[in-house]
Formats: structure tokens, C-alpha cells, sequence
DNA sequence: GCATTATGTAGTAAATTTACAAAAATACAA
DNA sequence: TTGTATTTTTGTAAATTTACTACATAATGC
């Protein structure tokens, strides 16, 4: 299946193995990355189909290899060589790419943006980052997580600054489940809670960066008593060194923007993926309690026409 | 192009006056709406189609009449009729459709899911609501909410539960644009200071269901002064009718969930898309301004290794 | 029982793939 | 270098698969 040169150039761009390993790898960028690799007939195909994906789409094998100035089954062998059994099947795969990928790669909002783009950009970079965060979700800090705050006595959320807004949506959500749950955006109030905690206190640190001085050092005070330390920050950062669990959260948000903008939204899937989990650990039972929270809330709104 | 059955029913499902208005709309759930109008042969394809949809893309005509239990022609015709040039179309639109649209149809988390599956569906659904959101933004109210804050000598954000954290949110980002922002969850507050309010005050009322009767009183008191009124709610809800300008969300929140978890997601990135737009307003001049507060932060922050 | 619609059969056209052969490129020895 | 052997690349033509059209028959409704 996979045929070598002499000089050792891997012939199949796309074995078995890879395919295994990337589930679905945008076509698009792979043959870009490719490109200098393949030979003349091939490298034609490529720019043919790179310079109008969508057409290719739609076009026959005839017409690509017109379009392209090969032959035929040059077109052919091009598509087997990227893992397709063919060119129907290249199409299919190429098609999907198209409505997937390519329209969610995250797009830099600039000054020449006008009302109708740069609103989509920034949805489309909202649900670029939700698709990546999706695709590596640290399950087993999750399910960690999951099990320490059903069993924690008493939960406190800290964030500061946006996090600190993540936290407060958090309070509201967990508030329901019957854990009592705390948020308090005071650095001080944050260490003196930290310094005076116990058995069956967790605190939940929530920070994009994971380096912000005060709320490290809360976490360090937290850490020397006998609670539990949960952080959902970057990987590897000073916050994620010190807790007993650390959910990683790997989006990188365009640092020339100034704002960050889609790393709460993963912060707070995240947090609601926790509640869920938390739900379902309290079983079937629990569903009632949620129910009379919310009838709590009737009287305070205006009827539904 | 389209032809009608005596009996008055619309032979053509999807025509090409369809197709210009809605833009992209999920193929399986179109086929799944008109099962009913189908006859016999139509509907043993379109359930073949719905049972194994990515099978479909994959197979021939041949072996997917075969699998319906039907002729070639049946097949053919019933691709014609849901809008395609024929079978090969129809399979690259079916799998267009399933790269974008079926994994994100929404799904409910139940009892029965574990730390697999219910992650994934949590962010599916996330992702299903912007991309839901994106196709149907109100841009005409979206631009001129950007013109009501640019203007604004003062902007309130207003929220209470799960919106007070998104209005939290909305504070951190709008504070950085030089405009004097102010958040409060204390309904009382809010009252007061919607009462005191001027020329140059713009109030920004978030809520998903727009009902909530202190947060509409409070709009409502705003309304009587000289301040602008502009609301982040649901279409038609008490809080829109107070509104100058209010920009609709139509979130189908899952009742059943007893959590709003998608509709805050889609009021922040609204609110980001509002903060981009008054950016863009100052022009690029006020780029440096978003520097100087970025490294404002420095200090607090552990540097990177 | 007639008109209309629905479905299938068979033939045709089109598109894709395979097998093979020619051409080009490369490696290596004299 | 230059020529030759070998490998790789590319195209031609035939075979095969696939999709479509025209027509005929069956089913349905009035």
C-alpha cells in the first residue's frame, strides 16, 4: 500500500496509519501542505482544485483534468493518493472539508469590516474555538472534577476580571444542584476564605492565562490546608501547578485583539459539561429539585401571553 | 418547474424560490418534514436515506435503490424532486449537509450518558445555537445599538441571574473602551439609577426570557426619562416593547434542561460583535488605547518562561 | 372505465477506472 | 561527460461501472 522511492520521499501522502491518528484533517490544508511534494501532473490537479474547491466539487473528472491540463487518470491517481478510493470519493471528502473546515477557520475582524462580516467573523470564530475545544476535551480532569465537586462540602468559584464573570455564571448554575456555592471577586476575600478552609472545601480557580499573581497565590493558600484545588486554566501555568486537578483548556485567543473573547465561552461549556456531569451522578431523583428552583422563579416574571 | 397534484399539494418540495431564501437548510430535516407528502417508493428511499445518511453519500444508485427496495429511476426522480441536477448532486449536497448541519442538531443529555458522550453533546449543542444565531442576526438593530453606545456619555448593563454574569462581562469589555460603564445586580439600584437618568445615559438590559418583572419595571422607569433604552431579549417580550432598540435572540432554550445554558452563550458573543463594532467606530486610533490597558495588567500576571 | 399518477424495465449516454504503453526522469557505469 | 538500464511519470484506449432517459406497465383516484 505504501510504495517508497529510492530516495526514501514516502509516495502515499496519506497512509492508513494517519488516518487513524487525525480523524478528519481539513483536505484543503493537507494538500496545501503537500504541495511541494508531489510531482508536475499532481502539483497541476492540486492548484486546479486549491484555486476553486467549491467547482471541483461539482465538476466531473473530465472537466478537472481539463481545467487542470493532465489527463484523466492523472486526476485519478491524484485522489488515490490523498486516501480516496477515488474521485467520487475525493469529491465527498472534499465537500465535506468545505462545510466543515474551511469556513471555521478563525478570521481576524479588520478595520475594512463592515456590519455584514464582521459580526460573522466573530460568531464564526466563536464556534472555531468551540469545535477545537470539543476535539480535545480533557476528559479524565473532567470526570476528576465531576467527582470532587459531588462530593465537596462547599464550592467556591474564584476568577478575576472576565473570569470573574465565568465564576459568577458558575455560582448560578452549580447555586441549583443543593451544593452551597460561593463567588467572590475580592482578592482579599478570596485569600482569607482560601486561608481558613478544610475537609470537604473545594475551590475552583478559574483564569485564561493561569498566571495572575493574586489568584495563584489564593490558590497556594488553598492549597496548603486540607481542601481540594480545581483549576480550569492553561496548561502547565503557575494556577495549574498548584491544584490537585487541572482541566486544560488549550485555546489560543489572537493576542492582537486585545480582548478575550472565545476563551470564556470554552470556560463556559466547560463549566456547564461539569454541571451536566454533576446532574447525572445525582441520578434521576435529582430532577424534581430543579424543577421547584425553577417554579420559584414564576412569580417573579410576566406571564407568557 | 413545479408541478401540482389535482388535489392542490406541491409536487416540488424544495424550488428554486426555496432555495434563494433559506439559504443552507439541513437536508435531513427537510427530507424528515415532508416524509408524510411523499409516496410510496419517494419514502422507502428518504427512510433509507435518514436510517444510513452517511452511507448514502458512499453508495451508487444501484445499491441504494437496492437498500430502499426500489428501482434506479425511484431514486433518481426522488433526488430531483428534494432540489438536485440528479443523484450524484444529491449526494454531495446530503454530505455537505452532514458536515455542517446533523452533528449539530441539538441533543439532550439523558440519564443514560456517560463522561463520552455527554461532553460532547453539551458542546454540540453550544455550537448548534451560535451557528442557529448566526444565520438569523438581527444586523439592522445590531448597528444601530453600536451607534447608541458609541454615542453614549454613560452605559448601564443591566441583568439579573445568569444574565447579571453576562452583563459582568459586558462591563469588563466595554470598560475598555474609555466609555464610563456601570453594572449593578441589585434590582434596587437599578431602579434608582434608571430614575436618575439623563440625556447621554444608555441603559443595556440583558435577559433571555424578558419577563423578569423588576428588570422590566426598571426599563420601564429608564423609558420615562431621557435616556436611550436598548435591550438584548427575546422578540416581542415586555422588556422589548420598553425598548428604542432591542436586538432578538431566538434561543429555543431546552425547557426540559432547567438551565439556560445556550442563550447566554449567543448574548455574549453579541455583546462581543457589539464591542467590535464601537471599535471599529473609533477607528484604528484606538488601538494603542486597548495596548496601554493590556499592559496595565503586566505586573499582576507570572511572566512566561 | 377513463384519466392521472406512480413505478419499473431496458436501453443509452456519460463518467470513472484499469491495463498497458510511451515518454520522461534518474541512476550509474564506462 | 555520455550512454544505457531502470525507475518513475504520464497519457491513450478499452473496459467497466454508474447514472439518466424514454417508454411501458401498474396502480390509484374520480
Amino acid at each position: 500500500m505504501r510504495n517508497q522511492r529510492k530516495s526514501g520521499i514516502i509516495r502515499n501522502i496519506i497512509t492508513n496509519e494517519d488516518l487513524v491518528m487525525t480523524s478528519e484533517p481539513n483536505l484543503l490544508a493537507v494538500i496545501q501542505r503537500q504541495l511541494s511534494e508531489l510531482n508536475k501532473s499532481e502539483a497541476k490537479v492540486a492548484n486546479a482544485i486549491l484555486k476553486a474547491p467549491e467547482e471541483a466539487t461539482r465538476s466531473s473528472i473530465a472537466s478537472l483534468a481539463a481545467a487542470a491540463g493532465v489527463s484523466e487518470p492523472s486526476v485519478n491517481r491524484f485522489c488515490k493518493r490523498f486516501g480516496a478510493t477515488g474521485f467520487p470519493d475525493f469529491k465527498l471528502q472534499l465537500a465535506t472539508s468545505l462545510a466543515s473546515g474551511v469556513k471555521y477557520v478563525s478570521r481576524a475582524v479588520e478595520f475594512s469590516d463592515d456590519i455584514n462580516t464582521f459580526p460573522s467573523k466573530l460568531f464564526d470564530n466563536a464556534i472555531n474555538a468551540l469545535l477545537t475545544a470539543k476535539e480535545e476535551l480533557p476528559l479524565k480532569a473532567i470526570a476528576q472534577a465531576v467527582d470532587q465537586i459531588a462530593q465537596a462540602r462547599r464550592v467556591y468559584f474564584f476568577g478575576l476580571g472576565t473570569s470573574a464573570a465565568v465564576a459568577r455564571d458558575a455560582e448560578h448554575k452549580f447555586f441549583r444542584f443543593n451544593v452551597p456555592v460561593f463567588t467572590h471577586e475580592d482578592p482579599l476575600m478570596q485569600r482569607m476564605l482560601a486561608a481558613s478552609a478544610g475537609v470537604g472545601d473545594l475551590f475552583f480557580f478559574i483564569s485564561h492565562t493561569g498566571r495572575t499573581k493574586v489568584l495563584v497565590e489564593a490558590a497556594e493558600i488553598a492549597r496548603q490546608t486540607e481542601a481540594t484545588v480545581v483549576s480550569l486554566t492553561a496548561e502547565g501555568s503557575p494556577l495549574a501547578d498548584k491544584s490537585h486537578c487541572c482541566i486544560n483548556v488549550k485555546v489560543e485567543e489572537d493576542t492582537e485583539q486585545y480582548l478575550p473573547m472565545t476563551s470564556r465561552l470554552v470556560q463556559l461549556v466547560i463549566l456547564d459539561v461539569l454541571a451536566a456531569g454533576v446532574t447525572l451522578r445525582r441520578g434521576e431523583g435529582f430532577t424534581p429539585h430543579l424543577a421547584r428552583i425553577k417554579d420559584s422563579l414564576k412569580d417573579t416574571r410576566f406571564p407568557t401571553s
